[in-house]
DNA sequence: CGCGATATGTTGCCAATGTCAACATTCATG
DNA sequence: CATGAATGTTGACATTGGCAACATATCGCG
């Protein structure tokens, strides 16, 4: 099989060893030749796989979005209650880019992806097309503004969609301050820490 | 005086074309060589300023956590009231980036460095060496758990820090989505709703 | 004023890199 | 087995960061 020309699956070896050397490396460092290298192909191997350096990092992190969002809809999964799926996706949320950093880190090399990626959350903050949706399919908007609803009496200034807003940038917040610098809160505790302000109101 | 030669203040001029091609060419594709060539003059004249293209960008970037600082600390500026200097400095956040959110683009491009960039927010959460500082100057920590304290009695489960933490979270989170994402509330009333939104307890 | 040190800018050079084109090998499918 | 599609290789080129050596301007100091 692997006869030293074919790489029997060289894509995938490219994407994993790939986000290693991105993250080793810090993404001006990082080149597709040294990656090559590094596998035992020749210079040009990648680009059978991937049409540039840009798309390379983007199938990576595309992975990694994946991954999120998979956290996300396994940390609601099977909540019926309104305000418990917005708290476990908070939960989620956080948990997940503390549990892999690099992650938001790689979030971020990406222009303008910032850290609201993955599919769950793209639709959270676009009102979306009436019925769009598979009609199972948790809705991130109506999602969230439900959940506000029972705080919009509470802020007589605002109205559900930025209460919602202003949850949701919390939980943003606190991931992206958490993983920026740790030991803001005790290690030991910092779960707990994170449910408990997830579940603070507003 | 501009003899062809001696540029008559090169460094200047590079660090504010330079920002300018960084932003449009993005950091992956934005180079010294074409940066000096738009500046005519020849491709070496920008180490004689700067000594890496790692160590120019982060010039520009230094730059602009001057300007950050500064309008961090004019917003505060003869504001005695604890609560009100807190909430001026999450105004002033907000709207430093909602002003020039090429800014917070910047600040993400350098690995590491996220959104917690100034002097005045450096202090803010790190517990400071006691009276390390000048008398009179401004304390993030202090301010923020000092302003957090009246809310600490509503949550019972939360410390002084925490809710110091989840409020700055908060502040932090809607620079960082409402930059990210444009038209999550109306332009108009942008501002206003944005200060309604840091002057909701917690 | 003059002269030397220093700052500033230049030219030449090199290795590393992204990427294209042309070619080679293997695989799959009829 | 033959042939075209995948997959991998070699070679070439322009761009780039960065070093070294050199040129010119500026400034301090006698």
């Amino acid at each position: 099989m692997t006869t030293a020309y074919h790489h029997t699956n060289l894509r995938a070896s490219l994407l994993a060893e790939g986000r290693r050397l991105l993250l080793a490396e810090g993404y001006a460092h990082f080149s597709l030749r040294k990656l090559a290298s590094v596998l035992g192909v020749s210079h040009n191997a990648p680009y059978r796989h991937f049409a540039s350096r840009e798309e390379f990092i983007k199938a990576i992190v595309e992975e990694d979005a994946a991954r999120f969002d998979a956290a996300l809809a396994a940390g609601v999964e099977g909540i019926g209650d309104a305000a418990e799926r917005l708290y476990r996706l908070g939960d989620a949320y956080v948990f997940f880019f503390l549990d892999n950093p690099e992650v938001l880190l790689l979030f971020e090399i990406l222009p303008g992806q910032v850290a609201l990626r993955g599919e769950v959350l793209a639709s959270l903050f676009s009102k979306p097309a009436p019925c769009a949706h598979r009609e199972g399919a948790m809705d991130g908007y109506e999602l969230l503004t439900d959940a506000a609803q029972p705080f919009a009496g509470r802020f007589p200034g605002l109205e559900k969609h930025e209460i919602a807003l202003g949850y949701w940038a919390k939980v943003h917040g606190l991931a992206s301050l958490l993983v920026a610098k740790r030991g803001l809160l005790p290690e030991e505790s910092l779960r707990d820490r994170v449910r408990m302000l997830v579940r603070t109101p507003f």
